[in-house]
DNA sequence: CGGCATCCGGGAAGATACTG
DNA sequence: CAGTATCTTCCCGGATGCCG
């Protein structure tokens, strides 16, 4: 019987939602898609292309992440941009509101690096390991530590900024810094969190600086096997 | 041809993680399906029935919230338990580490709560609304506030403690308290948060003060139409 | 009746190949 | 490089039925 139904958006409506008026249920309806999140992340330092995108989240397929793009876009999380003339390509980036979801990034981080099952020799983007330094910063040990710290990450460069405890992260060439470590993240994260030997990475400028900087963070226990 | 795929976990591995060594990516993994923060949520003040689930979940399958739960055992975040003797049958109850997922659900729901797209009118369940008064208590209005009130929607009720600008919230029946509120949770939320008269509301003991509790809590202000 | 197991249809996610 | 087109696989949601 009924004919009536290509220009219906109902049949798609009633997985949208989640019919409740709680805003943790409105907060999975705007970033609750698979991998929507991981995109909100790669876009919390600045903006990035579509490429960048493919390259930094393993796994995900053109047609997901455009179709995730379009909607954060549509929810107001992200903008599209134009980058200027040189490279006359289009890029995505978080707006003022899509950046709050940073908080949200960090707890949720920080309650699963408690987990039992948490495999940290998987692939590891370079804004992870940025996002990570923020949330797992150790004010206790970066106490009497003030220096802003280079880090390489094949094409990208941060720059660490420690002081008074507390740490911010820019993603910019990497320039007036007291020390520089160049890596791949998943190594740079091993010799962070795992207490591998930091023998692998090449550093610059204050070794010692850069050494103690990767001694500022401190991963929360796990939690034992009967929780 | 080949009929090697019964007992292969294989085609159901790639859905299933992300690669990715950041704890973001991981805590996706852990409650990231569909439903499943949600139905942590409801465990958040104590264990719950399958029906009570489905009861507070509106739209949710029956086969969905049994894979979600078995689910959600099998990472360690809730257990299955069973009710003492008068009425035996299991429960579900959120493990200690499980009840670390609350402030992913207050972050969430708080950036949520900023959203144009935010629909106050839906159903919501006792539970959220207890969370919710967790979440968007404000401190500078509760700063005179002392008291124990009583809050029961239907068949749940809560004790709600303020004290030194701190809110606890406790499922279990009104006694002891200084006050009372009855009504559903959609009206009590259309009160504290979108400033409906208190008139549908039933009060019992201390009238004023129970009142008063109603206006402790702020939501955080929307974000304008271009951000 | 509450707590599941099973079957089915529709739609979202994933892989691959192709195009401007 | 930035998508689009197509096809396959899998998950979600609804209905039904078993079973204590």
């Amino acid at each position: 019987m009924q004919l009536e139904k290509l220009t219906s958006k109902r049949p798609s409506e009633p997985r949208r939602g989640y019919g409740d008026a709680c805003g943790t249920a409105h907060g999975l309806e705007l970033v609750g898609d698979r991998w929507a999140l991981l995109v909100m992340r790669e876009l919390m330092l600045g903006a990035r292309r579509f490429s960048d995108l493919r390259r930094d989240l393993p796994g995900i397929s053109a047609n997901v992440l455009k179709q995730r793009l379009d909607e954060l876009e549509a929810r107001g999380l992200l903008s599209r941009i134009r980058l200027p003339p040189p490279a006359a390509r289009d890029a995505y980036q978080a707006t003022d509101w899509g950046l709050e979801i940073e908080p949200v990034l960090q707890t949720l981080g920080r309650f699963a690096a408690r987990s039992p099952g948490h495999d940290p020799t998987l692939p590891l983007s370079a804004v992870s390991l940025m996002m990570s330094f923020r949330t797992m910063i150790d004010a206790a040990k970066a106490e009497e530590f003030n220096a802003r710290i280079g880090v390489l990450n094949g094409e990208d460069s941060f720059v660490v900024t420690v002081r008074d405890r507390k740490l911010e992260v820019e993603r910019r060439p990497v320039a007036g810094v007291d020390a520089t470590v160049a890596g791949p993240p998943e190594q740079i994260a091993a010799v962070v969190y795992g207490g591998a030997p930091a023998e692998g990475l090449a550093f610059g400028g204050d070794e010692a600086l850069a050494r103690r900087f990767l001694t500022l963070f401190t991963l929360p226990p796990k939690v034992e096997n009967r929780g």
